[in-house]
RNA sequence: GCCCGCGUAGCUCAGUCGGUAGAGCACCUGCAUGGUAAGCAGGUGGUCAGCAGUUCAAAUCUGCUCGCGGGCUCCA
């Protein structure tokens, strides 16, 4: 008899030679149906591992990040076997699990296209079917090599003479298939129960773009078909979202031939656009900025000191005046620290924090732009900040509450935050990172705020925290970021005037809480669906009559409500009152006032609320006074009036 | 930029074997004055992304260019 140690601490007696799959029996039935894997000693391994006297045991099931990914590359194994069968020429590169599902990257010189999905799916339920044991064969180098040699998989063979000499090997073998893997693996191709192939793209072998582009075949797995159902409807309804299409639907924004990658506004969107600047501006009356405003174009001789040049060359786009060479600016600072240096700074004057509304220009590859998502010009809420090393910390405490104030306004509660510290290749001393690093840290801690540290993926130039938010499908999107920069100071030579009339180098810090005010808006029309809170939509309300005969009463209404400052429109269209309503509620506008004979006698307007139905008439006065109250508010969540 | 796919009316899409273009919605006009998600009828609207080629004939076949979509890399 053997004895093993469980998480919860209690042991386990079993007999000799017993595997991770006997301890889970043991445990129970439904565990040993459940576990897809075992960690032992810290280790991951297969169910068919034997287990010694001592070892301290983990089952891997679904629940478990771990037992997931074994799935998944289980998953990759079935799909790699079934293109193996269908093209037996198809030589494998890489096949790993990742968030949502797993792909594999083979190379064949037929194009697989989404056709040909189907086919695959079909082969690997024949391959499910058949419940082919999977095996793990431990192996030399030479017997790896020789292995894969045998079976003509370059990649396999590249990838093993990149490993370390004395790297443990293994291949996990099903039937005819065998791939190269570290493991570990479900039991059986039978224990894959739900799947379905998503789509094909390309990808660089290594993701090196000077080497060959591979086939990538995405899909996606789950232990039942009920999950799967349902993640793939959580694909369809990101799909309805998709703010390209929304933002078409409802007329917000487009993009043309005639500059792609380059956003135009309409007038709908530029309101949402408008909005967002004037909540900013409030909230850095609040915090105490100052806003400037800097040039698009500058001297190039200004991006070679601030090392844009070269840097940054490659995303930027050059021009020339009178026959001197200039650039569009790609970042605000280098035009912010023209302005700091214009005159002499007192410590009295820190910390001094500066905002811009700064439009940017990036050359981004043509292949990478995505609608408001990734474009080649956006305005960054940007603001730069100077302050003493003493000063730091405060700085960052505020910023880090300015940031969450913000988030939570329009509606993101979900946010996660990742310290990045300084990176192999970096400028500045030792010191003044530690110290940079310190107030990072230390004031993460006094806000009692949770966070990923990320050593080594600091900037060149500082070290920064990101904040991370999370939609309503679970999808994270990076968007507000506190950078401290010790670059920028010495490249501009900036200084202030201390008590001790010495000249000192101050700290920058640059930060910026949309990130992109053009990408906030793409994620917060798939957030919201297009349904924006009230305060951000561009039409809040629309007068609807139900006759000509009470038109005279619909301006009216429309009228008060403009003059009460709300965004409003009357239809007058020739149409019947379902229609208009059916219209209004496509545009998703907040509100719609449906006036006939009733409410033009009383005063009154019927409020059917986006979404909600019918809300019962009011007086006009006193729907002006609760919009208003929610406008005012901001109020998030649409209020019943 | 690279790989794969796509591009027909303002929008969503059909268009067979190559024979010269169609639907619904939207828009305009008329009728209907309709009480909470599509009333009826008629009409306007197309260089079939662009250029070149093959052909008696090209939306359809071929090549190139542009744009879009899915990825790779990078990031706001």
């Amino acid at each position: 008899m053997i004895s093993v140690k469980l998480p919860d601490g209690s042991a386990m007696e079993l007999a000799e030679g017993a595997t991770v799959l006997d301890l889970a029996q043991e445990i129970g039935p439904g565990l040993a149906k459940a576990a897809l894997a075992g960690v032992v000693n810290g280790r991951e391994v297969d169910l068919a591992a034997p287990l010694d006297d001592g070892d301290e045991v983990r089952l891997l099931t679904w629940r478990d990040p771990e037992g997931v990914e074994v799935y998944r590359h289980s998953s990759a194994h079935l799909m790699a076997q079934a293109i193996k069968r269908l093209w037996p020429k198809a030589q494998l590169a890489i096949g790993p699990p990742i968030e949502d599902g797993f792909y594999y990257d083979i190379d064949l010189d037929t194009a697989i296209s989404a056709e040909d999905l189907p086919r695959i799916e079909e082969e690997m339920r024949r391959i499910v079917e058949e419940d082919i044991a999977v095996r793990r064969l431990d192996l030399s180098r030479e017997e790896a090599i020789a292995l894969f040699r045998e079976r003509g998989e370059g990649y396999k063979i590249e990838l093993i003479q990149d490993m370390p000499e004395d790297e443990a090997l293994s291949a996990y073998e099903q039937g005819e298939f065998v791939d190269l893997c570290r493991g570990p693996h479900l039991p059986s191709t039978g224990r894959v129960a739900a799947f379905k192939l998503i789509a094909v793209a390309g990808a660089y072998w290594r993701g090196d773009s000077s080497r060959k582009m591979l086939q990538r075949i995405y899909g996606t797995s789950f232990p039942d078909r009920k999950e799967l159902k349902r993640h793939l409807q959580l694909l369809e309804e990101a799909k309805r979202r998709d703010h390209r299409r929304l933002g078409k639907e409802l007329d917000l924004f487009s993009f043309h031939e005639e500059g792609p990658g380059f956003p135009f506004f309409h007038p709908k969107g530029q309101v949402i656009f408008n909005e967002m600047l004037e909540y900013m501006r409030e909230r850095l009356r609040e915090w105490n900025y100052v806003e400037i405003q800097t040039p698009l174009i500058l001297n190039e001789a200004l991006w070679h000191r601030s090392g844009h040049w070269d840097n940054y060359r490659e995303n930027m786009y050059f021009t020339e005046i009178d026959e001197a060479p200039y650039a569009v600016k790609p970042m605000n600072c280098p035009g912010c620290l023209v302005w700091f240096r214009e005159g002499l700074h007192s410590y009295r004057e820190l910390p001094l924090r500066v905002a811009e509304f700064g439009k940017v220009h990036r050359h981004e590859l043509s292949g990478v732009l995505h609608g408001l998502f990734r474009v080649r010009m956006f305005t960054q809420d940007d603001a730069h900040i100077f302050c003493t090393p003493d000063q730091l910390e405060d700085e960052i405490v505020g910023m880090i509450e300015m940031i969450q104030r913000v988030l939570g306004d329009f509606g993101f509660d979900d946010v996660r935050i990742e310290l990045s510290t300084k990176p192999e290749k970096a400028i500045g001393a030792q010191e003044i990172w530690d110290r940079a690093e310190a107030a990072l840290a230390a004031a993460l801690g006094r806000l009692g705020i949770d966070f990923q540290l990320n050593p080594g993926d600091g900037a060149f130039y500082g070290p920064k925290i990101d904040f991370h938010i999370r939609d309503c499908l679970r999808r994270s999107w990076q968007c507000s970021t506190i950078q401290v920069d010790f670059s920028m100071p010495e490249r501009f030579d900036l200084e202030y005037v201390g008590p001790d009339g010495q000249r000192h180098r101050p700290v920058m810090i640059h930060r910026a809480i949309y990130g992109s005010l053009e990408r906030f808006i793409g994620i917060l029309i798939e957030h919201t669906a297009g349904n924006l809170p009230t305060w951000l939509a561009p039409e809040q309300v629309r007068v609807l009559p139900i006759t000509d005969t009470v038109r005279g009463w619909a301006e009216t209404v429309r009228d008060h409500l403009a003059a009460a400052g709300v965004r409003v429109d009357v239809d007058l269209s020739d149409e019947t009152i379902k229609k208009k309503i059916r219209a209004a509620e496509l545009q998703k506008i907040p509100f719609m006032l449906i006036v006939g004979g009733k409410e033009a006698e009383s005063g009154q307007v019927a409020v059917r609320r986006h979404g909600a139905g019918d809300q019962g008439a009011v007086p006009l006065d006193e729907f002006i006074a609760q919009i208003r109250e929610e406008i005012r508010t901001r109020a998030r969540e649409p209020q019943t009036v």
